[in-house]
DNA sequence: CGGAGCATTGAAAAGTATCAAGCTAAGTGG
DNA sequence: CCACTTAGCTTGATACTTTTCAATGCTCCG
């Protein structure tokens, strides 16, 4: 039997929310998902919307309900770079400070669920496995821009973008990059435009099409739109990636 | 009267420890001190010994005492990026997995003081505090590591180098890099070669070299010994650390 | 004194960025 | 319905930064 089918004193928001079983509110009782539920609000917005800014008072934090939030840092400059995606049911915000640092834009079209900053701290003291989540996925974010790290210090432009695309495709389907299933084909659409590929790759948009051309003529991907992408052997896309 | 001088019930161990008050012990009670005492093991380490290896399961976590340890990932070609320094009092270990992904070394002499991973994370389940400095310090290392990102994706490499010396001056006198301190000179060691230097920053010795040579050039900073520095003016530093 | 390990410097090569056209697809208005 | 526009993408030629390769210098230590 499944979980998410005992739905009794569970708020309607909830009921078939990602974010109560993988996401932070797995640590919350009927009765706390009840009060958290009071002062949420579920929005939807468009590709572009800026959800925090860079040096907002940030009041709220959200879960990613579905689509994709990209994290951003801009120099004085203007240079920018992203220095996180976050996919349903990732958490998105910065406890214990009130200035975010990074800027939050919804890269595609997103859904997300957003409650006031006070209120998720109140619970959290009252409720230490909800910190307990929190740690464990400021601990997985932490992993993942450590891994970015070798890729924006350490890779070429050509690894840098099978890895990408290879980090994409794990998120589309954890099960189809790992183990045996590595040598099919996996089509999945991508979440950002050349430009932001390239602000998260810290390469131009000319050399992210370059390579992804250079990808496509070897017959490693194909591509469909721009957008859809198909990668017809996840593991020799694997072997660009660089160890 | 200074919290340091009542020692009555606290562990010799921990006495002038300074974990115990900015680091993670803090947390603790003074009965709880004494039993992760038990178990603690204090440790000197010369420079270059690894202390945590990339594959190793990782049976013991630590708090720096003194020194800098850094956190490098390696790939299967033997490109290496430093992608966390870790100065006294941090932690280092990662918690809830038993294998690192990072290799962790000694980049000076250092002292650290390790315990188990299960007498940690015993004490976490019974004192939330314990959990919640965890993640107030994983989420520092997160902030940490997003700024690099930027660096190492959309710096050049005169900014990559004036930004890491920039961090170890705030790191050696935080008071002196900010606000009205910031048109004074500053000296210190630094704790990594350059060969280090250029893990940290995605480059090579040489560009480092060149860099430093250019900084030094132009008056910016003076060298005595290729290890200590003397940054003239840090607020001129700053300008060429790119917004 | 001599060697070993870093660090600096120079010259050439490579990779990526920049500049400049075109191209494509999707929308807009005649 | 079709020219027109626009935004994002691709492709090409050139410039520039950084790497690579090579040689020399410095400093610590046996």
């Amino acid at each position: 039997m499944r979980d998410d089918i005992h739905t009794k004193g569970i708020p309607v928001l909830c009921a078939s929310c990602e974010a109560r079983h993988r996401g932070l509110c797995g640590a919350l009782s009927d009765d706390q998902l009840v009060e958290l539920a009071r002062s949420t609000m579920r929005q939807k917005a468009d590709d572009g919307k800026v959800l925090v800014g860079d040096e907002d008072e940030v009041e709220r934090f959200s879960n990613v309900l579905s689509g994709v939030v990209k994290l951003t840092k801009t120099l004085s400059d203007g240079r920018q770079q992203i220095v996180g995606l976050q996919f349903a049911p990732d958490f998105v915000g910065r406890p214990f400070r009130s200035e975010s640092s990074v800027s939050a834009e919804a890269a595609t079209g997103v859904e997300v669920c957003s409650f006031p900053r006070r209120t998720l701290e109140r619970m959290m003291a009252e409720q230490p496995g909800l910190e307990h989540r929190l740690l464990q996925q400021t601990l997985r974010e932490l992993d993942e821009a450590r891994d970015w790290m070798v890729a924006l210090g350490r890779k070429t432009a050509a690894e840098k973008v099978a890895s990408f695309l290879l980090m994409i495709a794990q998120n589309i389907d954890p099960a189809a990059t790992e183990g045996q299933g590595a040598d099919r084909s996996q089509a999945f659409d991508l979440p950002l435009s050349r430009g932001e590929i390239a602000d998260f790759l810290g390469l131009t948009i000319e050399t992210v099409s370059r390579q992804l051309t250079r990808l496509r003529t070897a017959g490693v991907i194909r591509i469909e739109n721009t957008r859809h992408v198909v990668v017809e052997d996840v593991s020799r896309l694997a072997a660009r990636a660089g160890g």
